[in-house]
DNA sequence: CGGTCATTTGAGCCGTATCAATCTACGTGG
DNA sequence: CCACGTAGATTGATACGGCTCAAATGACCG
Protein backbone atom coordinates (compact mmCIF):
# COMPACT_ATOMS: atom_id res chain seq x y z
CA UNK A 1 0.00 0.00 0.00
CA UNK A 2 2.77 2.34 -0.42
CA UNK A 3 1.95 3.36 -3.86
CA UNK A 4 2.07 7.39 -3.30
CA UNK A 5 1.32 8.70 -6.38
CA UNK A 6 2.46 12.60 -6.45
CA UNK A 7 5.95 12.46 -7.38
CA UNK A 8 8.42 15.25 -5.65
CA UNK A 9 8.17 18.43 -6.88
CA UNK A 10 10.81 18.92 -9.89
CA UNK A 11 13.79 20.10 -9.89
CA UNK A 12 14.58 23.19 -12.04
CA UNK A 13 18.26 24.19 -12.89
CA UNK A 14 20.13 22.27 -15.71
CA UNK A 15 18.33 18.85 -15.74
CA UNK A 16 21.11 16.83 -17.51
CA UNK A 17 23.91 18.40 -14.70
CA UNK A 18 23.35 15.45 -12.62
CA UNK A 19 21.96 12.96 -15.13
CA UNK A 20 24.46 9.69 -15.60
CA UNK A 21 24.30 9.85 -19.12
CA UNK A 22 24.32 13.27 -19.59
CA UNK A 23 24.01 15.11 -23.28
CA UNK A 24 23.37 10.95 -24.84
CA UNK A 25 19.73 11.13 -24.40
CA UNK A 26 16.68 11.86 -26.10
CA UNK A 27 15.99 14.37 -23.06
CA UNK A 28 19.28 16.35 -23.88
CA UNK A 29 18.58 16.17 -27.49
CA UNK A 30 15.13 18.06 -26.68
CA UNK A 31 16.91 20.15 -24.41
CA UNK A 32 19.59 21.63 -26.89
CA UNK A 33 16.44 22.21 -29.53
CA UNK A 34 14.50 23.90 -26.54
CA UNK A 35 17.00 26.12 -25.42
CA UNK A 36 17.66 28.10 -28.29
CA UNK A 37 13.97 29.33 -28.52
CA UNK A 38 12.91 29.40 -24.89
CA UNK A 39 13.04 28.73 -21.28
CA UNK A 40 13.63 25.06 -20.19
CA UNK A 41 10.55 22.45 -20.69
CA UNK A 42 12.35 19.70 -19.81
CA UNK A 43 12.22 18.58 -15.56
CA UNK A 44 13.42 16.61 -13.18
CA UNK A 45 11.70 14.38 -10.98
CA UNK A 46 12.43 11.66 -8.19
CA UNK A 47 10.31 8.99 -7.46
CA UNK A 48 10.98 6.78 -4.16
CA UNK A 49 10.83 2.84 -4.56
CA UNK A 50 7.13 2.13 -5.37
CA UNK A 51 6.29 5.00 -6.49
CA UNK A 52 4.18 5.37 -9.71
CA UNK A 53 5.47 7.26 -12.94
CA UNK A 54 2.35 6.78 -15.04
CA UNK A 55 -0.53 4.48 -14.59
CA UNK A 56 -2.63 2.10 -17.20
CA UNK A 57 -5.40 4.38 -18.29
CA UNK A 58 -3.49 7.75 -18.02
CA UNK A 59 -3.20 10.44 -20.60
CA UNK A 60 0.17 10.18 -22.53
CA UNK A 61 1.61 13.91 -21.62
CA UNK A 62 5.22 13.24 -21.89
CA UNK A 63 7.65 10.50 -22.08
CA UNK A 64 10.33 9.87 -19.31
CA UNK A 65 14.12 9.05 -19.46
CA UNK A 66 15.70 7.49 -16.53
CA UNK A 67 18.81 9.54 -15.25
CA UNK A 68 19.31 7.38 -12.13
CA UNK A 69 18.16 4.33 -10.55
CA UNK A 70 15.51 1.88 -12.04
CA UNK A 71 11.81 1.92 -13.23
CA UNK A 72 9.66 -1.15 -14.85
CA UNK A 73 7.22 -1.12 -17.08
CA UNK A 74 4.28 -3.48 -16.55
CA UNK A 75 1.03 -4.52 -17.88
CA UNK A 76 -1.67 -6.74 -16.09
CA UNK A 77 -2.16 -10.06 -18.49
CA UNK A 78 -6.11 -11.37 -19.45
CA UNK A 79 -6.19 -13.65 -15.99
CA UNK A 80 -4.82 -10.75 -14.00
CA UNK A 81 -1.66 -11.06 -13.00
CA UNK A 82 1.38 -8.50 -13.36
CA UNK A 83 3.58 -9.14 -16.55
CA UNK A 84 6.75 -6.81 -16.79
CA UNK A 85 7.36 -5.66 -20.11
CA UNK A 86 10.70 -3.66 -19.34
CA UNK A 87 12.95 -2.48 -16.57
CA UNK A 88 14.09 0.85 -17.61
CA UNK A 89 18.07 2.07 -16.61
CA UNK A 90 20.20 5.21 -17.06
CA UNK A 91 19.62 6.20 -20.54
CA UNK A 92 16.21 4.75 -21.34
CA UNK A 93 13.01 6.29 -22.06
CA UNK A 94 9.97 5.27 -20.35
CA UNK A 95 6.39 5.88 -21.74
CA UNK A 96 7.28 5.88 -25.36
CA UNK A 97 5.07 2.64 -26.06
CA UNK A 98 2.12 4.70 -25.54
CA UNK A 99 2.66 6.94 -28.76
CA UNK A 100 0.41 5.62 -30.82
CA UNK A 101 -2.79 5.24 -28.48
CA UNK A 102 -3.54 8.60 -26.45
CA UNK A 103 -3.58 6.60 -23.41
CA UNK A 104 -0.80 4.35 -21.59
CA UNK A 105 -1.18 0.70 -21.95
CA UNK A 106 1.39 0.16 -19.40
CA UNK A 107 2.23 1.01 -15.73
CA UNK A 108 5.77 2.41 -14.48
CA UNK A 109 6.84 2.18 -10.86
CA UNK A 110 10.24 3.21 -9.44
CA UNK A 111 12.33 -0.30 -8.20
CA UNK A 112 14.40 2.16 -6.26
CA UNK A 113 15.21 6.01 -5.39
CA UNK A 114 14.86 6.92 -9.51
CA UNK A 115 15.42 9.86 -10.96
CA UNK A 116 14.20 10.90 -14.33
CA UNK A 117 13.87 14.13 -17.01
CA UNK A 118 10.16 14.59 -17.85
CA UNK A 119 9.88 15.74 -21.78
CA UNK A 120 6.30 16.79 -22.49
CA UNK A 121 5.00 15.14 -26.00
CA UNK A 122 3.89 18.10 -27.39
CA UNK A 123 7.03 19.76 -27.13
CA UNK A 124 8.78 16.07 -28.63
CA UNK A 125 5.86 16.13 -30.84
CA UNK A 126 7.06 19.75 -32.12
CA UNK A 127 11.22 19.49 -31.95
CA UNK A 128 10.84 16.19 -34.14
CA UNK A 129 10.03 18.84 -37.34
CA UNK A 130 12.19 21.28 -36.34
CA UNK A 131 15.13 19.54 -35.07
CA UNK A 132 17.36 16.28 -36.95
CA UNK A 133 18.70 15.85 -33.93
CA UNK A 134 15.45 15.42 -31.86
CA UNK A 135 14.19 13.27 -34.72
CA UNK A 136 17.16 11.30 -34.79
CA UNK A 137 16.95 10.39 -30.94
CA UNK A 138 12.93 9.79 -31.38
CA UNK A 139 13.40 7.05 -33.83
CA UNK A 140 16.66 5.33 -32.32
CA UNK A 141 14.26 5.45 -29.00
CA UNK A 142 11.43 3.87 -30.92
CA UNK A 143 13.61 1.64 -32.90
CA UNK A 144 15.62 0.66 -29.86
CA UNK A 145 12.34 -0.20 -28.06
CA UNK A 146 11.58 -2.79 -31.26
CA UNK A 147 14.71 -4.23 -31.10
CA UNK A 148 14.08 -4.99 -27.22
CA UNK A 149 10.94 -6.44 -27.60
CA UNK A 150 11.94 -8.54 -30.70
CA UNK A 151 14.93 -10.29 -28.33
CA UNK A 152 12.92 -10.50 -25.80
CA UNK A 153 10.48 -12.95 -27.64
CA UNK A 154 13.49 -15.02 -28.50
CA UNK A 155 14.82 -14.74 -25.18
CA UNK A 156 11.13 -15.83 -23.65
CA UNK A 157 11.35 -19.49 -25.67
CA UNK A 158 14.87 -20.68 -24.28
CA UNK A 159 14.72 -22.58 -21.35
CA UNK A 160 14.85 -21.15 -17.91
CA UNK A 161 18.72 -21.21 -17.46
CA UNK A 162 19.52 -20.10 -20.73
CA UNK A 163 16.78 -17.03 -19.85
CA UNK A 164 18.51 -15.88 -16.50
CA UNK A 165 21.75 -16.34 -18.05
CA UNK A 166 20.82 -14.61 -21.16
CA UNK A 167 19.43 -11.52 -18.44
CA UNK A 168 22.46 -11.39 -16.70
CA UNK A 169 24.42 -10.87 -19.54
CA UNK A 170 22.48 -7.92 -21.03
CA UNK A 171 22.52 -6.35 -16.66
CA UNK A 172 26.53 -6.75 -17.42
CA UNK A 173 26.68 -5.24 -20.33
CA UNK A 174 24.77 -2.31 -19.60
CA UNK A 175 26.86 -1.85 -16.63
CA UNK A 176 30.17 -2.13 -18.69
CA UNK A 177 28.90 0.69 -21.30
CA UNK A 178 28.03 2.78 -18.52
CA UNK A 179 31.39 2.43 -15.40
CA UNK A 180 33.95 0.66 -18.14
CA UNK A 181 34.41 -2.89 -19.39
CA UNK A 182 36.20 -4.10 -15.92
CA UNK A 183 32.93 -4.49 -13.90
CA UNK A 184 32.33 -7.72 -13.02
CA UNK A 185 29.71 -6.94 -10.07
CA UNK A 186 26.82 -5.07 -9.71
CA UNK A 187 23.40 -4.90 -7.61
CA UNK A 188 19.93 -5.55 -8.98
CA UNK A 189 17.35 -3.43 -8.26
CA UNK A 190 14.35 -5.95 -9.08
CA UNK A 191 13.34 -8.82 -6.64
CA UNK A 192 13.33 -12.03 -7.93
CA UNK A 193 9.67 -11.86 -8.05
CA UNK A 194 10.09 -9.06 -10.75
CA UNK A 195 12.23 -11.06 -12.47
CA UNK A 196 10.18 -13.75 -12.64
CA UNK A 197 7.23 -11.73 -14.51
CA UNK A 198 9.57 -9.84 -16.23
CA UNK A 199 11.37 -13.73 -17.72
CA UNK A 200 8.07 -15.55 -17.54
CA UNK A 201 8.56 -17.92 -14.95
CA UNK A 202 7.89 -19.08 -11.77
CA UNK A 203 9.64 -17.21 -8.77
CA UNK A 204 10.98 -20.72 -7.67
CA UNK A 205 12.31 -21.51 -10.91
CA UNK A 206 14.56 -18.21 -10.73
CA UNK A 207 15.37 -19.03 -7.67
CA UNK A 208 16.49 -22.66 -8.67
CA UNK A 209 18.38 -21.13 -11.78
CA UNK A 210 20.70 -18.36 -9.79
CA UNK A 211 21.84 -21.56 -7.03
CA UNK A 212 22.53 -23.51 -9.57
CA UNK A 213 24.63 -20.73 -11.71
CA UNK A 214 26.16 -20.98 -7.88
CA UNK A 215 26.72 -24.31 -7.76
CA UNK A 216 28.60 -24.19 -10.89
CA UNK A 217 30.58 -21.42 -10.20
CA UNK A 218 29.39 -19.11 -12.79
CA UNK A 219 28.54 -16.73 -10.66
CA UNK A 220 28.37 -15.56 -7.01
CA UNK A 221 25.22 -13.72 -5.58
CA UNK A 222 24.81 -12.12 -1.95
CA UNK A 223 21.01 -11.58 -2.28
CA UNK A 224 20.31 -9.36 -5.35
CA UNK A 225 24.66 -8.03 -4.99
CA UNK A 226 25.69 -10.47 -8.00
CA UNK A 227 29.51 -11.40 -9.26
CA UNK A 228 29.91 -12.87 -12.86
CA UNK A 229 32.69 -15.51 -12.30
CA UNK A 230 32.64 -16.92 -15.39
CA UNK A 231 31.78 -14.83 -18.61
CA UNK A 232 32.22 -17.77 -21.33
CA UNK A 233 30.41 -20.13 -19.45
CA UNK A 234 27.17 -17.42 -18.82
CA UNK A 235 27.56 -16.90 -22.72
CA UNK A 236 27.33 -20.52 -23.59
CA UNK A 237 24.72 -21.38 -20.69
CA UNK A 238 22.95 -18.23 -22.60
CA UNK A 239 22.28 -20.38 -26.00
CA UNK A 240 20.92 -23.01 -24.10
CA UNK A 241 24.73 -25.30 -23.99
CA UNK A 242 24.09 -26.65 -21.10
CA UNK A 243 27.56 -27.88 -20.43
CA UNK A 244 28.51 -24.49 -19.68
CA UNK A 245 30.18 -25.73 -16.69
CA UNK A 246 33.00 -27.98 -17.86
CA UNK A 247 36.50 -26.41 -18.45
CA UNK A 248 36.69 -27.21 -22.35
CA UNK A 249 39.27 -26.91 -24.39
CA UNK A 250 38.59 -25.06 -27.16
CA UNK B 1 15.35 -23.79 -52.83
CA UNK B 2 13.07 -21.63 -54.49
CA UNK B 3 14.17 -18.56 -52.58
CA UNK B 4 14.70 -16.52 -56.24
CA UNK B 5 15.83 -13.29 -54.35
CA UNK B 6 15.07 -10.69 -57.66
CA UNK B 7 11.59 -9.78 -56.96
CA UNK B 8 9.21 -8.37 -60.08
CA UNK B 9 9.70 -4.98 -62.17
CA UNK B 10 7.95 -2.58 -60.81
CA UNK B 11 4.59 -1.41 -62.12
CA UNK B 12 4.37 2.61 -62.51
CA UNK B 13 1.12 4.37 -62.52
CA UNK B 14 -0.64 5.52 -59.30
CA UNK B 15 0.48 2.76 -56.62
CA UNK B 16 -2.28 3.08 -54.09
CA UNK B 17 -4.68 2.38 -57.34
CA UNK B 18 -4.61 -1.25 -56.82
CA UNK B 19 -4.23 -1.41 -53.02
CA UNK B 20 -6.75 -3.02 -50.88
CA UNK B 21 -6.25 -0.30 -48.39
CA UNK B 22 -5.87 2.76 -50.56
CA UNK B 23 -5.02 6.37 -49.24
CA UNK B 24 -4.69 4.72 -45.16
CA UNK B 25 -1.20 3.62 -45.21
CA UNK B 26 2.27 4.95 -44.60
CA UNK B 27 2.87 4.72 -48.11
CA UNK B 28 -0.17 6.75 -49.12
CA UNK B 29 1.05 9.41 -46.74
CA UNK B 30 4.00 10.06 -48.35
CA UNK B 31 2.98 9.42 -51.90
CA UNK B 32 0.61 12.15 -51.00
CA UNK B 33 3.73 14.89 -49.67
CA UNK B 34 5.62 13.78 -52.32
CA UNK B 35 3.34 14.14 -55.13
CA UNK B 36 3.72 18.26 -54.73
CA UNK B 37 7.16 18.38 -55.39
CA UNK B 38 8.27 15.74 -58.05
CA UNK B 39 7.16 12.43 -59.40
CA UNK B 40 6.60 9.63 -57.25
CA UNK B 41 9.11 7.63 -54.87
CA UNK B 42 6.80 5.30 -54.19
CA UNK B 43 7.05 1.93 -56.12
CA UNK B 44 4.98 -1.26 -56.60
CA UNK B 45 6.46 -4.91 -56.80
CA UNK B 46 4.72 -8.28 -56.76
CA UNK B 47 6.86 -11.19 -54.97
CA UNK B 48 5.46 -14.81 -55.43
CA UNK B 49 5.42 -16.91 -52.82
CA UNK B 50 8.57 -17.88 -50.94
CA UNK B 51 10.39 -14.84 -52.62
CA UNK B 52 12.53 -12.45 -50.00
CA UNK B 53 11.95 -8.99 -49.98
CA UNK B 54 14.85 -8.55 -47.85
CA UNK B 55 17.29 -10.35 -46.00
CA UNK B 56 19.01 -10.23 -42.85
CA UNK B 57 22.51 -7.93 -43.13
CA UNK B 58 20.82 -6.15 -46.09
CA UNK B 59 21.34 -2.17 -45.79
CA UNK B 60 18.31 -0.44 -44.62
CA UNK B 61 16.71 1.33 -47.99
CA UNK B 62 13.51 1.27 -47.59
CA UNK B 63 10.05 0.24 -45.51
CA UNK B 64 7.02 -1.73 -47.53
CA UNK B 65 3.56 -1.69 -47.08
CA UNK B 66 1.43 -4.59 -48.01
CA UNK B 67 -0.91 -3.93 -50.58
CA UNK B 68 -2.35 -7.62 -50.81
CA UNK B 69 -0.92 -11.02 -49.77
CA UNK B 70 1.27 -11.70 -46.39
CA UNK B 71 5.19 -11.40 -45.55
CA UNK B 72 6.51 -13.59 -42.48
CA UNK B 73 9.11 -11.31 -40.97
CA UNK B 74 11.87 -13.76 -39.54
CA UNK B 75 15.06 -14.26 -37.31
CA UNK B 76 17.38 -16.91 -36.79
CA UNK B 77 17.41 -17.85 -33.20
CA UNK B 78 20.77 -18.28 -31.42
CA UNK B 79 20.10 -22.18 -32.19
CA UNK B 80 19.63 -21.68 -35.50
CA UNK B 81 16.48 -22.27 -36.00
CA UNK B 82 13.65 -20.06 -37.88
CA UNK B 83 11.65 -17.40 -35.65
CA UNK B 84 8.47 -15.63 -37.24
CA UNK B 85 8.26 -12.05 -35.20
CA UNK B 86 5.43 -11.63 -37.05
CA UNK B 87 2.79 -12.09 -40.28
CA UNK B 88 2.77 -8.75 -42.20
CA UNK B 89 -1.28 -8.44 -43.42
CA UNK B 90 -2.35 -5.69 -46.35
CA UNK B 91 -1.86 -2.35 -44.44
CA UNK B 92 1.58 -3.24 -42.82
CA UNK B 93 4.75 -2.39 -43.19
CA UNK B 94 7.58 -4.31 -42.96
CA UNK B 95 11.20 -2.98 -42.78
CA UNK B 96 10.64 -0.37 -39.61
CA UNK B 97 11.78 -2.89 -37.08
CA UNK B 98 15.45 -1.86 -38.40
CA UNK B 99 14.97 1.61 -38.34
CA UNK B 100 17.69 2.84 -36.00
CA UNK B 101 20.44 -0.39 -37.04
CA UNK B 102 21.48 0.60 -41.12
CA UNK B 103 20.88 -3.17 -41.41
CA UNK B 104 17.87 -5.62 -41.18
CA UNK B 105 17.95 -7.82 -38.25
CA UNK B 106 15.18 -9.73 -40.27
CA UNK B 107 13.93 -11.04 -42.99
CA UNK B 108 11.11 -10.78 -45.37
CA UNK B 109 9.60 -13.45 -46.88
CA UNK B 110 6.26 -13.64 -49.21
CA UNK B 111 4.15 -16.29 -47.92
CA UNK B 112 1.84 -16.06 -51.15
CA UNK B 113 1.52 -13.47 -54.15
CA UNK B 114 2.04 -10.49 -52.65
CA UNK B 115 1.90 -6.90 -53.89
CA UNK B 116 4.34 -4.35 -51.83
CA UNK B 117 4.73 -0.27 -51.46
CA UNK B 118 8.33 0.27 -51.33
CA UNK B 119 9.13 3.86 -49.86
CA UNK B 120 12.63 4.63 -49.94
CA UNK B 121 14.02 5.18 -46.37
CA UNK B 122 15.83 8.78 -47.15
CA UNK B 123 12.86 10.23 -48.76
CA UNK B 124 10.84 9.25 -45.48
CA UNK B 125 13.03 10.65 -43.33
CA UNK B 126 13.09 13.37 -45.57
CA UNK B 127 9.11 13.81 -45.82
CA UNK B 128 8.83 13.34 -41.65
CA UNK B 129 10.47 16.90 -41.75
CA UNK B 130 8.26 18.24 -44.03
CA UNK B 131 5.38 16.75 -43.94
CA UNK B 132 3.36 16.52 -40.47
CA UNK B 133 0.85 13.89 -42.01
CA UNK B 134 3.85 11.42 -42.88
CA UNK B 135 5.46 12.12 -39.49
CA UNK B 136 2.26 11.01 -37.90
CA UNK B 137 1.87 7.57 -39.63
CA UNK B 138 5.19 6.96 -39.36
CA UNK B 139 4.55 7.23 -35.41
CA UNK B 140 1.99 4.96 -35.84
CA UNK B 141 3.28 2.55 -37.65
CA UNK B 142 6.21 2.23 -34.95
CA UNK B 143 4.46 2.94 -32.25
CA UNK B 144 1.76 -0.06 -33.57
CA UNK B 145 4.74 -2.34 -34.07
CA UNK B 146 5.74 -1.72 -30.22
CA UNK B 147 2.04 -2.76 -29.19
CA UNK B 148 1.90 -5.62 -31.26
CA UNK B 149 4.97 -7.38 -29.77
CA UNK B 150 3.80 -6.11 -26.30
CA UNK B 151 0.41 -8.29 -27.24
CA UNK B 152 3.23 -11.21 -28.48
CA UNK B 153 4.74 -11.35 -25.20
CA UNK B 154 1.78 -11.89 -23.52
CA UNK B 155 0.35 -14.06 -25.66
CA UNK B 156 3.64 -16.32 -25.97
CA UNK B 157 2.80 -16.60 -22.18
CA UNK B 158 -0.71 -18.48 -22.67
CA UNK B 159 -0.97 -21.90 -23.16
CA UNK B 160 -1.01 -23.71 -26.35
CA UNK B 161 -4.57 -23.45 -26.80
CA UNK B 162 -5.22 -19.89 -25.75
CA UNK B 163 -2.41 -19.27 -28.32
CA UNK B 164 -4.18 -20.35 -30.58
CA UNK B 165 -7.31 -19.12 -30.11
CA UNK B 166 -6.11 -15.55 -30.03
CA UNK B 167 -4.33 -15.97 -32.96
CA UNK B 168 -7.28 -17.03 -34.59
CA UNK B 169 -9.50 -14.02 -32.97
CA UNK B 170 -7.15 -11.71 -34.33
CA UNK B 171 -7.03 -12.97 -37.71
CA UNK B 172 -11.04 -12.65 -37.54
CA UNK B 173 -10.80 -9.79 -36.55
CA UNK B 174 -8.31 -8.55 -38.89
CA UNK B 175 -10.64 -9.58 -41.86
CA UNK B 176 -13.18 -7.84 -40.33
CA UNK B 177 -11.89 -4.79 -40.19
CA UNK B 178 -11.01 -5.20 -44.40
CA UNK B 179 -13.98 -6.97 -45.20
CA UNK B 180 -16.82 -5.76 -42.99
CA UNK B 181 -18.56 -7.28 -39.20
CA UNK B 182 -20.02 -10.18 -41.07
CA UNK B 183 -16.92 -12.33 -42.26
CA UNK B 184 -16.75 -15.83 -39.94
CA UNK B 185 -14.22 -17.17 -42.23
CA UNK B 186 -10.71 -16.91 -44.42
CA UNK B 187 -8.04 -18.54 -45.41
CA UNK B 188 -4.77 -18.31 -43.65
CA UNK B 189 -1.95 -17.77 -45.44
CA UNK B 190 0.70 -19.53 -43.78
CA UNK B 191 1.48 -22.94 -42.75
CA UNK B 192 1.18 -25.45 -39.81
CA UNK B 193 4.57 -24.64 -39.27
CA UNK B 194 5.30 -21.14 -39.40
CA UNK B 195 2.48 -20.90 -36.93
CA UNK B 196 4.07 -22.88 -34.64
CA UNK B 197 7.43 -20.93 -35.35
CA UNK B 198 5.33 -17.40 -34.78
CA UNK B 199 3.67 -19.02 -31.61
CA UNK B 200 6.64 -20.52 -30.23
CA UNK B 201 4.83 -23.91 -30.37
CA UNK B 202 5.47 -27.45 -31.80
CA UNK B 203 4.02 -28.02 -35.55
CA UNK B 204 2.34 -31.11 -33.30
CA UNK B 205 0.97 -29.13 -31.01
CA UNK B 206 -0.64 -26.59 -33.41
CA UNK B 207 -2.05 -29.50 -35.29
CA UNK B 208 -3.68 -30.54 -31.94
CA UNK B 209 -5.23 -27.90 -30.85
CA UNK B 210 -6.67 -26.94 -34.49
CA UNK B 211 -7.89 -30.86 -34.15
CA UNK B 212 -9.37 -30.10 -30.27
CA UNK B 213 -11.12 -27.06 -31.96
CA UNK B 214 -12.43 -28.47 -34.57
CA UNK B 215 -14.34 -31.83 -32.39
CA UNK B 216 -15.44 -29.13 -29.70
CA UNK B 217 -17.67 -27.41 -32.49
CA UNK B 218 -15.53 -24.03 -31.83
CA UNK B 219 -13.93 -23.63 -35.18
CA UNK B 220 -14.32 -26.10 -38.54
CA UNK B 221 -11.48 -26.12 -40.90
CA UNK B 222 -10.52 -27.35 -44.15
CA UNK B 223 -6.55 -26.96 -44.29
CA UNK B 224 -5.66 -23.54 -44.36
CA UNK B 225 -9.51 -22.76 -44.72
CA UNK B 226 -10.89 -21.82 -40.96
CA UNK B 227 -14.53 -20.94 -40.26
CA UNK B 228 -15.50 -19.28 -36.51
CA UNK B 229 -18.34 -21.36 -35.23
CA UNK B 230 -18.53 -19.87 -31.47
CA UNK B 231 -16.82 -16.92 -31.38
CA UNK B 232 -17.36 -16.32 -27.94
CA UNK B 233 -16.21 -19.70 -26.93
CA UNK B 234 -12.56 -18.61 -28.76
CA UNK B 235 -12.53 -15.66 -26.73
CA UNK B 236 -13.22 -17.53 -23.46
CA UNK B 237 -10.29 -19.91 -24.85
CA UNK B 238 -8.33 -16.86 -25.53
CA UNK B 239 -7.86 -16.07 -21.84
CA UNK B 240 -7.53 -19.52 -20.98
CA UNK B 241 -10.38 -20.45 -19.56
CA UNK B 242 -10.81 -24.26 -20.18
CA UNK B 243 -14.29 -24.34 -20.03
CA UNK B 244 -14.65 -22.41 -23.58
CA UNK B 245 -16.71 -25.59 -25.15
CA UNK B 246 -19.98 -26.19 -22.63
CA UNK B 247 -23.00 -24.13 -22.99
CA UNK B 248 -22.97 -21.78 -20.37
CA UNK B 249 -25.34 -19.99 -18.52
CA UNK B 250 -23.80 -16.49 -18.27
C1' DC C 1 5.64 -42.84 -60.15
C1' DG C 2 8.84 -41.57 -56.59
C1' DG C 3 10.30 -37.51 -53.94
C1' DT C 4 9.41 -33.80 -50.95
C1' DC C 5 6.66 -31.25 -47.88
C1' DA C 6 2.77 -30.45 -44.85
C1' DT C 7 -0.29 -32.51 -41.66
C1' DT C 8 -2.06 -35.59 -38.28
C1' DT C 9 -1.93 -38.89 -34.46
C1' DG C 10 0.21 -41.70 -30.83
C1' DA C 11 3.62 -42.85 -26.99
C1' DG C 12 6.82 -41.37 -23.63
C1' DC C 13 9.74 -38.12 -21.36
C1' DC C 14 11.40 -33.78 -19.49
C1' DG C 15 11.19 -29.07 -17.83
C1' DT C 16 8.74 -26.10 -15.37
C1' DA C 17 4.57 -24.83 -12.60
C1' DT C 18 2.35 -25.73 -8.49
C1' DC C 19 1.84 -26.66 -3.72
C1' DA C 20 3.87 -26.59 0.68
C1' DA C 21 7.22 -25.70 4.24
C1' DT C 22 11.02 -23.17 6.14
C1' DC C 23 14.07 -19.24 6.91
C1' DT C 24 15.55 -14.62 6.87
C1' DA C 25 15.19 -9.67 7.13
C1' DC C 26 12.57 -5.89 8.33
C1' DG C 27 9.34 -2.91 10.35
C1' DT C 28 5.56 -2.15 13.74
C1' DG C 29 3.36 -1.91 17.97
C1' DG C 30 2.88 -3.53 22.59
C1' DC D 1 13.26 -4.92 23.89
C1' DC D 2 10.66 -8.44 22.27
C1' DA D 3 6.49 -10.52 19.87
C1' DC D 4 4.42 -10.45 15.80
C1' DG D 5 3.21 -9.87 10.89
C1' DT D 6 4.72 -9.35 6.30
C1' DA D 7 7.47 -9.90 2.20
C1' DG D 8 11.14 -12.11 -0.17
C1' DA D 9 13.97 -16.16 -0.90
C1' DT D 10 15.05 -20.95 -0.89
C1' DT D 11 14.25 -25.91 -1.17
C1' DG D 12 11.63 -30.22 -1.77
C1' DA D 13 7.78 -33.21 -3.68
C1' DT D 14 4.57 -33.86 -7.19
C1' DA D 15 1.72 -33.12 -11.40
C1' DC D 16 1.09 -31.83 -15.96
C1' DG D 17 1.63 -29.47 -20.45
C1' DG D 18 4.03 -29.48 -24.36
C1' DC D 19 8.29 -31.30 -26.79
C1' DT D 20 10.47 -35.12 -28.94
C1' DC D 21 10.51 -39.17 -31.47
C1' DA D 22 8.15 -42.12 -34.61
C1' DA D 23 4.98 -43.44 -38.13
C1' DA D 24 1.26 -42.96 -41.44
C1' DT D 25 -1.33 -40.26 -44.75
C1' DG D 26 -2.24 -37.07 -48.42
C1' DA D 27 -1.04 -33.23 -51.78
C1' DC D 28 1.83 -31.53 -55.09
C1' DC D 29 5.42 -31.72 -58.60
C1' DG D 30 9.01 -33.00 -61.57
Amino acid sequence: MLNLHTPAAPQSQDPCSNCLRHGQCLGASVQNAVRDDEGSCVTVTQLQRGQTLYRNGDAVNAVYVVQSGALKSRRTSVQGDEEIVAFRLPGDTAGLDAIKASRHGTEAVALCTTRVCRVPLDTLRREMHESAPVADALLADLGGEIELLQDRLQNDRLPAQARIAAFLLSQLQRRRRMFGAQIDHFTLPMTRVDLGRFLGLATETVSRMFTRLQADGVIACDGNRIEIRDDAALQRRSQSELNGALPQAA
